[in-house]
DNA sequence: GTCATTTTTTGACGATCCGTCAATACTGTC
DNA sequence: GACAGTATTGACGGATCGTCAAAAAATGAC
């Protein structure tokens, strides 16, 4: 009974200390996008939370350590979709081509992620984190390579993708790579997408990851398979909110 | 006599203001890549110009203006770069390399560059700053957008290039804008580069690029001209680092 | 050269916010 | 209810931002 007791209540405290620091992160996520980067404050989360700073600090080392969590959180999720979206059926393109929507998903339901994404890969906020928070956020982003790295394998083997002489799968996803975040760098923090003439930069995006692989040559290319319409399809198939996160 | 005393001082006050505003930036540029964002600070900045804050605060608004002059120097020199660039002899898919050229030895001479735009684009730093400043920056940015898509019009106009309906040739750069930024981003802020395979991310992003262009078709393909070498030369021909800045 | 006036420079100061830690409150055990 | 161990608190020291009244320097009229 003792015991029992000793047990029940101990894990009490834990589910209490972990939904407090589930409500740390929620109260930071929504301060970050209302006021900003400057705008993050250690004294207005611990007011909104009711608990006093000092708690917080149990829970984070710095401030900067939130802003890693609240990535690390948004890249798990990711993680996870593109590895629902690699296991999809069909040849080794569609397959990429249903990372592709994964990705748009995970853009248009986390919206608030590139901003925080941006904040902390800005090099004096990650160096004043802990290697155990470092850890896990890189094991996000390798584990996203390797997922995807897998998928052009596969056509290598399949013989769907030749690469030329001296280029690596690891080179085709680090262009699909750049090309993903340059674009949400840009449509995030841009102000002159508009009057420039592009009115769906996320369109454009999608139009350009296809221009590149057909530029690859890895069947089918899209002359050869609609992919828009499957994207479209698949992201309202699998990726739709509820069915994740 | 009188007014021309008043107005040579004048001009050597002027003169010497001017160049206590280069020597801030020079300051805080070198500061800011010493010591990171967080480590960028008034109070030392002052300390090493031997001026006081006070001062400081007569040129800039606020820290976070020192970093928009920072960004404005650097892509005013981009924009320099990128329009003699244009001016380059050949067909547009070659101006089109020149400007990646151009690109190229910009990241390579200012490799600060990424580091300070990245803190700039954080939202909350980009709404302390005027309006003034912000309107400088964005200009940049339209006038480059200009003057690549100029030459994008050009190839379809001679017909090396033809773009799929309903398509335009800002969608074109926003692809090739995208690839480079998001490249540049990834290679300065992921720590896991090197360890995934990526031994020369520079080299990649070309190679990305020019598979993108010839997705598109726009002539003459990658396979008809060694566009490689001629990058390779005329980043030593026109864009070595004495030729500017 | 002197002195009143204007401009420039200064650095002490108030305000803000981070992260710490000694003091306090709470929890479970005997 | 006393006690040991743990959790929580918020006042505090330290760092930095941006301001502003006062000091210093420059100007220009005589």
């Amino acid at each position: 009974m003792t015991a029992s007791t000793a047990t029940t209540a101990e894990s009490r405290k834990q589910r209490e200390i972990r939904s407090r620091e589930a409500q740390i992160l929620d109260v930071a996520r929504r301060q970050l996008l209302e006021r900003g980067y400057l705008g993050l404050n250690m004294d207005r989360i611990a007011a909104e939370i009711e608990y006093s700073k000092g708690t917080i600090y149990q829970h984070f080392r710095n401030k900067e350590e939130i802003l890693v969590a609240l990535a690390t959180q948004a890249l798990e999720t990711r993680l996870a979709m593109f590895r629902s979206a690699a296991d999809a059926e069909g040849p080794p393109r569609v397959r990429m081509a249903t990372v592709g929507a994964a990705a748009e998903a995970f853009v248009e339901h986390f919206s608030h992620h590139f901003l925080v994404e941006q904040v902390v890969r800005v090099s004096s906020i990650w160096e004043k984190t802990s290697p155990d928070r470092r850890e896990v956020m890189e094991g996000c982003e390798r584990q996203c390579m390797a997922t995807t790295v897998a998928i052009v394998h596969d056509a290598v083997v399949d013989g769907s993708l030749r690469l030329p002489d001296g280029h690596d799968p690891e080179e085709l996803i680090f262009g699909m790579w750049s090309l993903y975040q340059g674009a949400q760098t840009i449509t995030h923090t841009s102000h002159t997408l508009a009057e420039i003439g592009l009115s769906n930069p996320l369109a454009s995006l999608r139009f350009n990851q296809n221009v590149m692989l057909d530029g690859y040559g890895w069947a089918p290319l899209s002359s050869d398979f609609d992919y828009h319409a499957y994207m479209d399809r698949i992201k309202l198939d699998r990726f739709r909110h509820d069915q994740f996160a």
